[in-house]
DNA sequence: TAAATTTACATGTACATACATACATTTGCT
DNA sequence: AGCAAATGTATGTATGTACATGTAAATTTA
């Protein structure tokens, strides 16, 4: 969907103004579409990019503090996110030894199965986006990128 | 800063695996950059998509499902920040005579003032984007389209 | 015209975000 | 060593999102 349609207005005041409303929602078309596969495996987005993340350090334990990091969206978030995450018995919780202020986390075979099967049935649904070659995705990081680079 | 310093991350399966989250974080970050300003004048990014939504019909009233439709992230929730925005007097809200089940929105003389001042701050801030071009912007608008093109 | 369906909006719940604050622990400084 | 500052995490509040459900009014259908 074309994004003059999305938003039923034509009134950009230019190129850059509507590219940043068109990142805006093609993110949010993203997330709506990757969604419904969160859905059909009891999790939400958050959830999994942080079993994704201690995915990437198994069978090492992570702090909250490094999982925040690598998140999309920094989120003061993360102590929740993980609490049902343990409820569910996704990842274990224990205190650092070393720093007794810290909470190390680590996924649970549980968790690794959920995130393995999420995550095939995701590159399935990005199959769908088939018009979009290698080519045209190099360009649009090269673009963000550069959109990104703000004069200090 | 790169996207894989923000994700301290380089485990991209391809380039179009790296744009789709490229695009999810960019959304982030701009959101995050324009709130500062939102913040300034103690409103939200989702009550000041509906001001501006309000602006372009005024002094017409909009129903709630038409202001809903025009939003960049589609929200349940419009009656809500539509209840948000009554009590700082921002909007008018009435029901309809023609159709009891409508509720009208007017965005009032407070709105207007309010929605114009925070525009300014918005627009000073985006010319920080001083590195992104107008043919950049062009180019980003195309490939996000493509993007979007799915395969139904 | 009466009944069924659709429409427009409101609301409840679970989850998430942003921000402020609290609290314990660790680190740095003198 | 002792105290101040920094750090890591947790939590409270207001706001927002997604989804399900409720309710009244309008429209369609029989």
């Amino acid at each position: 969907m074309k994004l003059e349609d999305a938003l039923k207005t034509t009134k950009f005041k230019d190129a850059k103004h509507k590219a940043t409303l068109n990142i805006l929602y093609t993110s949010y078309w993203l997330k709506s579409s990757i969604s419904t596969v969160m859905k059909d495996n009891s999790i939400t987005m958050e959830q999994y990019n942080v079993l994704r993340i201690l995915k990437g350090k198994h069978p090492e334990r992570m702090c909250v503090k490094d999982i925040g990091s690598r998140m999309i969206e920094r989120s003061s978030n993360v102590p929740r996110i993980i609490d049902r995450l343990v409820v569910k018995k996704l990842v274990d919780r224990t205190i650092s030894k070393e720093d007794k202020r810290e909470t190390l986390i680590m996924i649970t075979a549980k968790g690794i199965d959920l995130l393995e099967k999420t995550t095939k049935q995701v590159d399935e649904h990005e199959k769908r986006l088939s018009a979009f070659t290698e080519e045209d995705a190099q360009m649009l990081n090269d673009l963000l990128e550069k959109l990104r680079q703000i004069a200090e």
